[in-house]
DNA sequence: GTGAAAGCGCTAACAT
DNA sequence: ATGTTAGCGCTTTCAC
């Protein structure tokens, strides 16, 4: 049972000097491992114990400055790519000895700038933001942020911030030249809405792809949709009327659609048409066949952004006054659903 | 841009008090909108915002004794149940306007055990916790809890915490029956591993409904593995000599491994063997077919959680003394994996 | 209505 | 080696 103290609750360093018969700056000192007589640092250590004394930590924030506290802010917790990232973060946090506060955003701009502004509170020690549009008012925002804050993101050319970003411009360059080294020539395209970042950037990877491998842009074969199972169930079924042989997704959750909408207009995959998505996230395992996918490292991501944070609360300045930018690598993770549909033979030739 | 105050950093009431030309007393009373005349209302409104000024949560908490935070400690992320669990916490806490703190324990008792603990350095208001056993040690832990604790989970009888509970046996029951109904007869259960309190439910609703149904329990049909999608499907491959024609998983992931050592085995899911998980989480929509899954309610616990701890918090005295326990009753989510057979009749009749 | 001052629990400078 | 004391930024009596 927790004895009480004087403060009509919890033990003190005051209950406990009382206790010991020493100041409360020996209390103080033993309790943080400084120089003590060997019999202070027992009196102290008993009397710690037998009141079941845990420091308060908000005390010790106003004093320091620093709450051990980090945040991450994202869009939504329900999307596999962000709990990649608050797993890594929550890691690396935990192993510096930091706590991890979420929040979410919903993707609403006035939410993620409050973020931005409440760090003004000092509720935390930095903050580690995942936006999924940029304004003008979250770059300022960023540069008048009371604490360092790292964006996982795409941002413009000198927005003064330490950011990771991923390549997904790469990465749906990857995807797609797979598709056509393992023999499909009508590569269809389901996108997630067209006014975000990603979005653009997929795009862009997807007909430089195409470029390259001397297929044509066919506008039929491309089409954009929120994200989503249903979505990317109702997009390919658009689709089929183009008899596509491959249909690439902006993520796992549209590529998993795809399939259902295949699967359900009696198309064998990958027999007549391969299906690749982006994230390579738990649901890319979950599909049949298992879905080939970009990894587009949400997890290391994850890392590096909590990585460049705690690295800049541990220098003593700040840290360095230039703000770095790191991307990390698309890497293509090949599974059943793009198999090369070459030693069955034309689909014609085995379908009831 | 921010203004500096005189603390080498971010401005206080002390900068403002000097600005507005008040004491910081009228500086506090505005801020916190008690009575004043209005030219100071106006003064100290208009220096507040020159300066940038947001007030230091940390120093307010010190006074106030509470923090606005909330932790919630679950043993891991990436299961899709505590991010529901996550999810529906933190909508409720953020309208309470209360932050969430996050805290992985990987299902390591000491790690829980200190989660408890630490409630005493004051850093959060309140806990709610999802431990996957619940040890002596714990239940000590919880009585001598420095604040609030709703535990997700279930309790020994008088363990004296507020608590939310699901039904697994129930859940389960659920499920085996409606196997039954749809024409199975050879249930095979794929369960996880059996030292714990779900995994013990979950047993007992399946010999439940077994007997309920008139079936007799085949010990060849029941196997005990670790979750996650390998494991499913290693167990159900090794289940496959017992002949079952239909698999009841324990989670979605066992599910899912079901699905894949069927589909490898050449088997129809559900033309050959039906399959049901539980959980119902996003993974049950990804499979091909879609899962029949046993939802256990983990949004609602998470949100029921939410209310109790709340509840507590508001309370002035910390509440009812007599703790509190609600059951989220379990619902059948029916899915393709499990539609009948009879109408396509007999596997050996169909299959090449 | 407003200001002076106490104090939340802790750390650290300073004095002994 | 140990005690005294001054704050960290804020809220809240208590006088005026």
């Amino acid at each position: 049972m927790t004895v009480r103290g004087p403060t009509g609750g919890r033990p003190t360093i005051v209950s406990i000097a009382e206790r010991a018969g020493v100041s409360i700056a020996s209390v103080s000192r033993v309790l943080n491992g400084l120089g003590a007589r060997r019999d202070t640092v027992e009196k102290v250590e008993r009397a710690a114990a037998e009141l079941g004394y845990v420091p308060n930590a908000v005390a010790r924030s106003l004093k320091g400055g620093r709450t051990r506290q980090l945040t991450f802010a994202m869009p939504d917790i329900g999307n596999p790519v962000y709990v990649a990232m608050v797993r890594a973060i929550q890691t690396a946090a935990k192993a510096a000895g930091y706590r991890l506060l979420l929040h979410s955003t919903d993707a609403v701009v006035a939410d993620e700038l409050g973020v931005l502004r409440s760090l003004g509170d000092r509720t935390s020690d930095g903050l580690v933001i995942c936006p999924i549009r940029i304004t003008d008012a979250h770059l300022d925002a960023l540069r008048t942020a009371a604490a360092p804050v790292v964006v996982i993101g795409t941002l413009p050319h000198g927005a003064g911030v330490d950011s990771v970003r991923a390549d997904s411009v790469t990465g749906a360059a990857l995807a797609v030249r797979h598709l056509y080294e393992t023999g499909r020539r009508r590569i269809a395209f389901v996108n997630g809405p067209a006014d975000t970042v990603p979005g653009r950037s997929r795009a862009e990877g997807y007909r430089a792809a195409l470029a390259e491998c001397g297929l044509g842009y066919d506008q039929r074969l491309v089409v954009h949709t929120e994200f989503g199972i249903e979505s990317g169930a109702g997009a390919t079924a658009r689709l089929l009327a183009a008899r596509p042989d491959a249909v690439f997704c902006a993520n796992d959750q549209l590529a998993l659609g795809a399939a259902r909408a295949l699967h359900a207009a009696g198309l064998a995959i990958p027999g007549d048409v391969a299906v690749a998505g982006m994230d390579d996230s738990a649901l890319a395992q979950a599909g049949w066949p298992p879905l080939t996918s970009v990894d587009l490292g949400s997890t290391e991501r994850g890392r590096r952004a909590a990585e460049l944070l705690l690295e800049r609360l541990r220098a003593p300045g700040g840290g360095p006054t230039t703000p770095r930018t790191t991307t990390v690598a698309p890497r293509l993770v090949v599974r059943a659903s793009t198999a090369p549909r070459i030693p069955t033979g034309p689909a014609h030739e085995r379908n009831p």
